[in-house]
DNA sequence: CGCTACATGTCGTCC
DNA sequence: GGACGACTTGTAGCG
């Protein structure tokens, strides 16, 4: 069975050998099936057996009242890199489905399903219209019409077995460590595509509290006149310390930043801290940096003898600004 | 300006009024536009006018070398309530987009975009890629083609402004309280869909720790013979505590559950609980129920006289199955 | 709206 | 691979 590349671009004719053809139908579409194409990339093919005219019994597939043609029914190349179906039949789906998840493409599939999660919870949802992305790397998400979060996911690194049971098109994805299993039943497809996408950007997020550490650094004065940074991001055996200081009277100073309201937790961690450096012996002074505090927290923090200097994270972006500004001015 | 739906299904001319041509090009198709319409349900349309012959100048729409036709681009009740564009004009985009989010409708894009985000933190990301989803009730993810987590975000309520800028179709998402803002700058789409889905089945989720406090209270046993509930889901000064009982010695004890292994934090929760039950006077326990804890969560549980029960979830779900078999049993 | 605690949290990062 | 903390965490429940 070979052909040329180009001469799929239009249906061709293709002897395969011999058929028992019996009282089928008039015209026997295959399953679409999957190949990478030198001129058309990832393409889905179709076979058509067409008899032109109707032999009772045993024919043979050479016989001139046999046609078999051969089509692409999709090809990445053709639709740059996309193969894009809209109420694709289940066989068609699987084949797409297939072939995605093996070429590492991101699928996004729209359709009537059901949902089952079996790992380290279990949950189950009767059918509905769901939107299911498979990324490249096989990290699976299952979104309801509504709310921010998959109803249901599998992290990157799972694996997929699909295939078609009792007229559904069933996607399983596996994860080991912990061992946890989706099961998507679709009863009907809407909607389906297969992307190859492109994104090699890298993402540059500036959180609040980087923010603050980074104005803090640049100008301890604006929690307290006169310290002065130890270190920063030090690992002690509680937990991670924000930032170690020495305020005028050579105290130590342990600085906690939160973004928001802080809470009971924060306090705690802050005293953790505190508790710790004091163990060796030097007196040492806790503050919680944060715009406000939960009253539990201001109570709890109280009792511990713990300092709170309020600072929200605009007043740190100020700072942060007016050095810029500052520098600006100097290399002018 | 009257027509039928039904005189939409073909193209027909339509005579709207005087208009000044001047050099303009033969066929000028104007932006697309959308209507609900009774028997095609959401349709995006186009206007599309043609000189048959060249005149100078001014002509009259109701001239007979104008003809004004107006098609069907898309129409959700033709695709089952579906819009999907391969490849769409930016201006196409603007269109189903802006109708898509005012008929609370789930829109799925994918193109090449950069991403811009400003209020609890802020992020940039350069061109790339991307699939964005914005759900029926304003939800909305950002996704690279990899990874579980969406790159970018906005929760559902969020409101949308769509324009097109120096050739970019510019989605801006807003949410106030707190005030944050998405900018997705698109310089080119590859595929548009928006979709009208129906999902009204409920979502069951066992997670692993309301299987233990419910194995628990019908069998206290597991944790300690003799035990005694008294109260579940009990609220506190300090926080929500698990469960409450007395031990065979009449103390009361506080118990914690955790589905996986447990850190200085659960501890620390625990013994929040337990000195605020014994500024009571009376005497009380701590049992922290875990599968296993960590080194510092051991030695913080020690110093603190509060106990450790192992247990794992598979151990409260045997319990489950057992009085399951056994109601069985009974019924039979 | 504020606060608490949970989550199949996920994700990076150190050990 | 385990432990641990941060997150624009989101989400539910309660006052």
């Amino acid at each position: 069975m070979l052909f040329s590349a180009h001469s799929l671009e239009t249906s061709s004719s293709i002897f395969l050998g011999s058929y028992v053809l019996g009282k089928r139908p008039t015209c026997i579409k295959s399953h679409p099936f999957g190949l990478e194409l030198p001129q058309f990339g990832l393409a889905v093919l179709e076979l058509n057996f067409t008899l032109t005219h109707s032999p009772q019994g045993h024919i043979n597939l050479e016989s001139q009242y046999l046609k078999v043609t051969l089509r692409i029914v999709y090809s990445d190349r053709n639709l740059s890199s996309r193969i894009t179906l809209e109420k694709p039949s289940l066989e068609e789906s699987l084949e797409v489905f297939k072939l995605g998840i093996s070429n590492r493409r991101t699928i996004i599939v729209v359709g009537e399903c059901r949902i089952d999660y079996f790992g380290r919870g279990h949950s189950e949802l009767d059918y509905g219209d769901r939107v299911v992305m498979i990324k490249s790397d096989g990290a699976l998400m299952i979104h309801r019409p509504f709310g921010l979060e998959p109803v249901n996911w599998q992290p990157l690194g799972s694996m997929y077995r699909v295939y078609i049971e009792n007229g559904n098109l069933i996607v399983e994805a596996y994860r080991r460590s912990p061992e946890e299993k989706i099961i998507m039943t679709f009863k009907r497809i809407l909607f389906l595509t297969s992307l190859s996408l492109k994104d090699d950007a890298s993402f540059r997020l500036y959180t609040s509290e980087e923010v603050m550490k980074k104005a803090f650094i640049k100008r301890p004065e604006i929690v307290e006149k006169g310290l002065r940074v130890v270190s920063e991001e030090k690992k002690i055996k509680s937990g991670l310390v924000d930032c170690l200081c020495v305020d005028l009277n050579g105290r130590i100073v342990v600085l906690e930043f939160k973004r928001n309201r802080a809470g009971v937790d924060a306090v705690e961690q802050l005293s953790n801290y505190v508790q710790e450096l004091r163990a060796g012996g030097s007196e040492v002074r806790g503050v919680l940096v944060a715009p406000s505090l939960t009253r539990e927290a201001y109570d709890k923090l109280k009792s511990l003898k713990l300092e709170f200097k309020r600072l929200s994270v605009e007043k740190f972006i100020e700072v942060l600004e007016s050095i810029r500004e500052r520098l600006r001015f100097q290399t002018s």
